[in-house]
DNA sequence: CGCGGATA
DNA sequence: TATCCGCGG
């Protein structure tokens, strides 16, 4: 999903507090989707009520969620719309990927290798439009704003961060730097350590921050550039260069200036990419509207979750009980202002 | 992923 | 109090 910058910048670890009232525009898709392929049992298998209905990705929203608001954090949750026809292949050959890891895992499963069997469960996951649904439900009952993007969802977070409505954009994706985002927040999540299945190894998983400026600095090229760059590497839009990833590409870019130059250095085509630029450039995006963080309603989530997702009464009540706090120290807070 | 009981 | 580990749904 998205271009992998990942071996040519640094993120700056940050803790969550330094979001408290700042505003995070998420991209919804992304976040669900990560919840619905990490949170899983050892074999693989989705939590699920006792119906069967997988409820992975609301028990990941609720809790993340909480985890934000008692930081003082506004999130906003942009959602995908329409997927440009550019995305077509790509989206196909996520199906088969999809097809294939479901075929492994069951596979795996059977030889008992747990570990390759919670990777190819993680591969096969699909967020339906059910899911895309209860996520949003959830949402309203937290207080939570969220909105439909007419196209990449992460294309309108980007576009509302880079004027000023949201402070930075959230997502696992590196695409909103390319969308012109100024800040991007990955790890939106309570810092810590987070071992590996299977495994005595450990990954440290900590929120972390990179600025487009700095990231442009470092690569020392435009955002102009660094898109033709993406372009190289291969987007969801294209498939690159074969032969090129990230360390060629950002070499070549310095040396030719643009993507024209390279292309026609290296003797190679990318079709469309006035188009696909474009797409990074000037992204379709709904104009500006105001966004409200309600208050929660700790009966209708605790329903919710109980009735249609079998969420534990306990758990959902201490949970619950820290929103209450946070609803107290809320109004301390803004009496401190009044004097 | 995030929680919380167990363990030291 | 800090870290580990396995379950949650």
């Amino acid at each position: 999903m998205g271009v992998n910058l990942s071996a040519l910048v640094d993120f700056t670890p940050i803790s969550l507090s330094h979001l408290s009232g700042k505003i995070i525009a998420i991209d919804a898709f992304n976040t669900l989707y990560q919840f619905l392929s990490s949170i899983r049992q050892a074999d693989g298998t989705p939590l699920s009520n006792s119906s069967g209905k997988i409820t992975s990705h609301v028990s990941g929203l609720f809790y993340r969620s909480v985890n934000l608001l008692q930081e003082g954090i506004k999130p906003v949750f942009v959602f995908d719309g329409l997927p440009h026809p550019l995305k077509t292949l790509t989206i196909q050959k996520r199906r088969e990927i999809r097809n294939r890891a479901m075929e492994e895992w069951e596979k795996a499963v059977k030889e008992g290798d747990m570990e390759r069997a919670r990777s190819k469960a993680a591969q096969s996951s699909r967020l339906t439009p059910e899911m895309v649904e209860e996520a949003k439900v959830l949402l309203e009952l937290l207080g939570i704003p969220h909105l439909d993007a007419p196209g990449e969802g992460e294309g309108q977070a980007s576009v509302m961060a880079a004027a000023g409505e949201a402070w930075a954009v959230g997502s696992q994706d590196f695409d909103s730097l390319l969308f012109g985002a100024p800040r991007l927040v990955r790890n939106l999540s309570l810092s810590g350590r987070r071992k590996l299945p299977r495994r005595n190894e450990y990954v440290s998983v900590t929120p972390e921050i990179l600025e487009l400026e700095v990231v442009l600095e470092r690569l020392e090229l435009t955002r102009e550039q660094m898109i033709d760059m993406a372009l190289l590497i291969g987007i969801d839009f294209n498939s690159g260069i074969k032969g090129i990833g990230p360390k060629t590409a950002v070499k070549l870019m310095r040396k030719h200036g643009s993507l024209e130059a390279v292309m026609q250095e290296k003797e190679v085509n990318i079709p469309k990419f006035q188009e696909i630029r474009d797409l990074f450039l000037k992204p379709v995006t709904i104009p500006a509207r105001s966004l409200e963080w309600g208050a929660v309603d700790a009966k209708g989530c605790m329903d919710y979750l109980h009735e249609q997702f079998d969420f534990g009464t306990s758990r959902l009540e201490s949970t619950m009980s820290k929103l209450a706090k946070l609803k107290s120290s809320r109004s301390q807070k803004s009496l401190d202002q009044w004097f």
